[in-house]
DNA sequence: AGATCTACTTGCATTTCACAAGTAGGTTAA
DNA sequence: TTAACCTACTTGTGAAATGCAAGTAGATCT
């Protein structure tokens, strides 16, 4: 078993996408990590969406082992591990913002901040960056 | 039970989009009518990731519930359905193609044409206007 | 009219997931 | 200094989702 021989269904690029984060949950953790600024285990924990410790450390394992996150001591708690967004991670930041402005299109009660409609629609990638620039 | 009361874990747009399409199937048959240009069931069935049949008729059925595809009679046989992208679902074209960029960046396998991202580093509106008008 | 095509449904075994409980090491407060 | 608590898990068990094979009903081809 090499580096590359993943066993994946196909090698086509969404196929690539869905083996990475599609399942229920993995992109919550994502978006936790990408706009939430949560960082520790107990963090995930506590989000709306009430993931299972099982599950979680399963999918923070995953995201792990495929580079798109890390995890690291954390110096003020030795008990606490810190997780981060790798280069990898942080990549997916466009197709989240789009898959936020498409469900704030579509879903009538989702909560997205009207700024953020009315920012992707005058200038997507200066929202982009804003993320960017905020996230640590 | 009223048409919005979809019983949603929470009222994030991250959790609405996985809800709609967060798990290992969805996304394929998105990409198939997308891309692939397909329409029959059969032609989903036939795909590289080779789904199975009660699942395709199972995600089918739940993307036309959910609005992002319309099932219709082909005219030209009797016995066949054309199923087809609603505005809602194209409107996840963008999103699409972040996604395929993104494993086009970090798939070393994936089979994403060159020019895709060539196009996409120079023009993504385009790239996406380029689809959009290629979808019948 | 019989075989084949098309879009499914049904049944069953396997895998994944959810929920609850348990645990091991580190930290805090008395 | 030790007991209670915090943190990040693991384990066990039942429920649900999935995969595979077979069956079915209407339409079409020959």
């Amino acid at each position: 078993m090499t580096k590359n021989s993943k066993d994946l269904r196909s090698n086509c690029p969404i196929n690539f996408a869905v083996e990475t984060f599609g399942d229920k949950w993995t992109l919550l953790v994502i978006r936790d990590l990408m706009f939430k600024g949560k960082r520790h285990y107990s963090d995930f924990l506590a989000s709306d969406e009430k993931i299972s410790t099982n599950i979680l450390a399963d999918r923070l394992q995953k995201l792990d082992d495929n580079g798109v996150i890390t995890k690291s001591a954390d110096p003020d708690n030795a008990s606490k591990f810190i997780y981060s967004l790798t280069k990898k991670g942080l990549a997916l930041l466009p197709a989240m913002v789009e898959m936020t402005a498409w469900s704030a299109n579509y879903d009538s009660l989702t909560n997205t901040p009207s700024e953020f409609l009315n920012t992707y629609n005058k200038d997507k990638d200066a929202l982009i960056e804003m993320f960017k620039a905020q996230i640590t």
